[in-house]
DNA sequence: GCCAATATGTGAGAGGTGCTAACTTTAGTC
DNA sequence: GACTAAAGTTAGCACCTCTCACATATTGGC
C-alpha cells in the first residue's frame, strides 16, 4: 500500500506522463480533482475531467481508486492534513497557553476556508462513503485535539477534562459557522465587514472567561 | 408566473397525475427531489429519477425548469421559506424581547438541520448558479432578519445598529457551526451529549451580555 | 362556440459520465 | 529470460442531462 499523496508539489499543475507508465498518476489526480473542485465547485467535477487534465485515458484512475467517491475522499484527507499542518502552525506561532495561541488556530481555520472554498466546503459535505472512511474521522478529530490542546493549555486542564471539551467545541462551532457563512456570502456580511482577529480574540475571551454550565 | 410551490400537502408522497397533464407537476418535482436529496444524499439525486416519481417522462421537468441547478434551487427556496417560518414561530413563543425568544430561535434552526440534514446541506452547498439568483439572497436575509429583530428588541436598540448587526452575526455563526457540526458527526460528539436549550441560552446569554469590541 | 396561442406533456436522440471487462505494456523477482 | 503483479489501454453498457420536433390540453378573444 503506496498511499504517497505528498510526492508531486503542489505547484506542478500538468505534469504529463512520461511513458507507458505515468508514475504518479494518484497523486496527480488528487491534485487534479481538488482544482476542479475549486474552479467549478463541488459538484462540477468528474473522473474523466481529472483523468483529462492527468493525460490518461477515463479508465485510468479506477486503477488507484474504487470509484467517485473515493477519489474525492482522496482529496478531502489530503485537505485534512493540511488544514492540521496550519491550525498547529498558528498555535505554535504564540505562546503555549495563550489567548492568541487559540484565536491564531481559529483564523487559520477560517484563512483556509477562505484560500479553497470548494474543498473547505467537500471535507463537511461528505455524506456518501464518510462512515466507511474511519481514517478520515480519525483526522477531523485530529485537528480538533489541536484546539482542544490549546484551550487546555488556557485553562491549565487535562485535555480529557469535559470543561475544556466543551469550551472547545464551542470554539470549534463558531469559527466553524464563521467560515461557512464568509464563503456563503463572500464579503458581502450583510453588516460591516469584520475584522477577523478582534473578533476571534473577542469569541476566544468570551468562551473561556465565562463560567460552565448545562 | 405562478410560483406555487405550497399547492400540494408534503404528506402526498406520490399522487399519479389525472391524466395528460398532470396539474401540480412543479410541486410534485419539488417534493420528490427533496425527498430524493434527503434520503440518497445531496448528490444522489437525479432529475430522471424525480420525474419518474412524479409519474412523467424525464423532458416534462424542463418545462417547468431551466436546468438541474434551478430545480434545486426551488428545493432550496422552498426551505428557505419552511425555516424562516419556525423561526418564526419559535421566536412568537416567548416574550419579546426575551432571552429565550432569541434562544429558541436558534434552536429552531439546530432542529431543522436535524430534521432535514440532506435539504439544510443543500441550502448552505448552493454554488452554482448561487449569485442570479436573487429571490434566495434575499430569503436567507429574511431569515437573519428574523434572528436580527429578535436580538434588537431584547437589547432594544434598532434592528441597523451596528451592535446588533454584531451581536446577531455572532449569534448566527454559533448556531450555524452547531448545526453542521451536528449534523456531520451525528451523535458522536466527541465529548459528551449536549442540551441543545441549556447550550443556546449560554451562548445567547454571553453574547448579548459581552461588551462590544471589534 | 370557435380558434388561435400558449402551456404542458411525449418520444427520440446526441453527447457526457461512471464503471467494468478484457487486453497490453512495463517493472520487479527468481 | 519467464512469471507475476501493477498500471495502463480500448470498447462498451447503462444512466443522465438536456434539446428538438411533435402531440395534446387549456385559455382568452372574438
Amino acid at each position: 500500500m503506496w498511499n504517497d499523496t505528498s510526492r508531486t508539489d503542489a505547484s506542478a499543475t500538468v505534469t504529463p506522463k512520461t511513458g507507458y507508465h505515468h508514475g504518479d498518476l494518484r497523486a496527480q489526480l488528487i491534485a487534479a480533482v481538488r482544482d476542479l473542485v475549486e474552479t467549478h465547485g463541488p459538484d462540477g467535477f468528474s473522473v474523466a475531467e481529472a483523468a483529462r487534465r492527468a493525460g490518461v485515458s477515463s479508465a485510468a484512475p479506477y486503477k488507484h481508486f474504487k470509484d467517485r467517491p473515493e477519489i474525492l475522499r482522496g482529496v478531502v484527507s489530503e485537505a485534512m492534513d493540511r488544514l492540521r499542518l496550519v491550525m498547529e502552525a498558528a498555535a505554535a506561532a504564540h505562546p503555549t497557553g495563550s489567548l492568541e495561541a487559540v484565536a491564531a488556530i481559529g483564523l487559520a481555520y477560517v484563512d483556509f476556508a477562505r484560500a479553497e472554498p470548494g474543498v473547505f466546503r467537500l471535507v463537511f459535505s461528505l455524506t456518501e462513503g464518510h462512515e466507511d472512511a474511519p481514517d478520515l474521522q480519525t483526522k477531523g478529530e485530529g485537528c480538533f485535539g489541536v484546539l482542544v490542546q490549546a484551550v487546555a493549555a488556557c485553562l491549565d486542564l487535562p485535555p480529557g477534562n469535559p470543561d475544556v471539551q466543551r469550551r472547545s467545541y464551542m470554539l470549534w462551532s463558531f469559527v466553524h459557522g464563521h467560515s461557512f457563512l464568509n464563503i456563503d456570502m463572500k464579503t458581502k456580511v450583510t453588516t460591516a465587514e469584520i475584522d477577523d482577529w478582534g473578533y476571534l480574540m473577542t469569541i476566544s475571551r468570551a468562551i473561556l472567561a465565562g463560567s460552565a454550565q448545562s
